[in-house]
DNA sequence: GCTGAAATCCTTGGGAT
DNA sequence: ATCCCAAGGATTTCAGC
């Protein structure tokens, strides 16, 4: 994990798409070192993979909320995180110190639909009771937090 | 957008770095149908980006918190979300209902790091306190919620 | 760990249905 | 909106250092 290797993530972290071509231009190494490196990467675990994102909106998910997740005193926590899972909703889900078990970013399409989903959460085994934050507007969500992006670095040869 | 839409977007999802013609034998078209597809796609704004994924913990981040941001009474949202956006620390941006004018999700390496950046949250005009979760773990985290992933379509030629 | 070369595959535009 | 084609570019592997 050098400079090189992290000016790959960062590359990637804001254009997953890019070709190793265009990687071996941005940090001065030829696209099989690029190839070799961004393998390694994925294979250590440091990449976990690369995805799309889409507009909630355009896709039909306007409404988005926070939930804390309380849990009764008998609450199993894997059997709570595991009945979680099981809903398509439930976009993220965070274990959390606090009396709150877990928070949760559900995602539906309308607000009814969001008293339905609460209404699923709180029929789970061992939730006690839910707390819910609407979100009003998503200034910004899942940036790269990377320090070292400059500018490119020219190949020593043509 | 039509079902053909959707099958490109929940496999792009999945894996960003997908090729117009794998695309295109998964979901039945030419590559060029794909590529030209996509390309709209982008352009209407339903996708937005591709991105590599990298696991915080590899990359020295290994502290999450969810923190609320209470407001003062004269505070200006747009003003405490631009100096939320300066933070590198700030993952992500929700401006939400309740007394929370604010949740941000600070990404840190240690819990040092997470309290000088509450003080730094806390030091941003228009914010009265704070309140912090921290989170033990993360059981997932922006899983796609698309229903509509069946198996490949066959070409209808050869 | 890197390079350069080579075979294979993909991209991406144009032209036709 | 889709297909096919074809030129240019990218991927991926491998010998050599």
């Amino acid at each position: 994990m050098d400079t090189v290797d992290r000016r790959i993530i960062a590359a990637l972290r804001t254009n997953g798409r890019l070709t190793y071509a265009d990687l071996g231009r941005q940090v001065g190494l030829s696209a099989s070192a690029v190839h070799e490196r961004v393998g390694k990467l994925e294979a250590a675990g440091v990449i976990t993979g690369y995805h799309a994102v889409v507009d909630p909106m355009t896709v039909g998910l306007g409404v988005t909320a926070l939930v804390g997740i309380h849990p009764t005193d008998t609450a199993d926590d894997e059997d709570v995180a595991a009945a979680l899972a099981e809903l398509p909703e439930v976009e993220s889900c965070y274990r959390v110190a606090g009396d709150e078990a877990f928070v949760v970013k559900v995602r539906v399409a309308t607000v009814d639909e969001l008293e339905r989903s609460l209404g699923r959460l709180r029929r789970i085994n061992g939730v006690a009771r839910t707390r819910s934050t609407v979100v009003l507007s998503t200034r910004f969500e899942g940036r790269p937090n990377v320090s070292d992006v400059e500018g490119p670095t020219p190949r020593t040869d043509g």
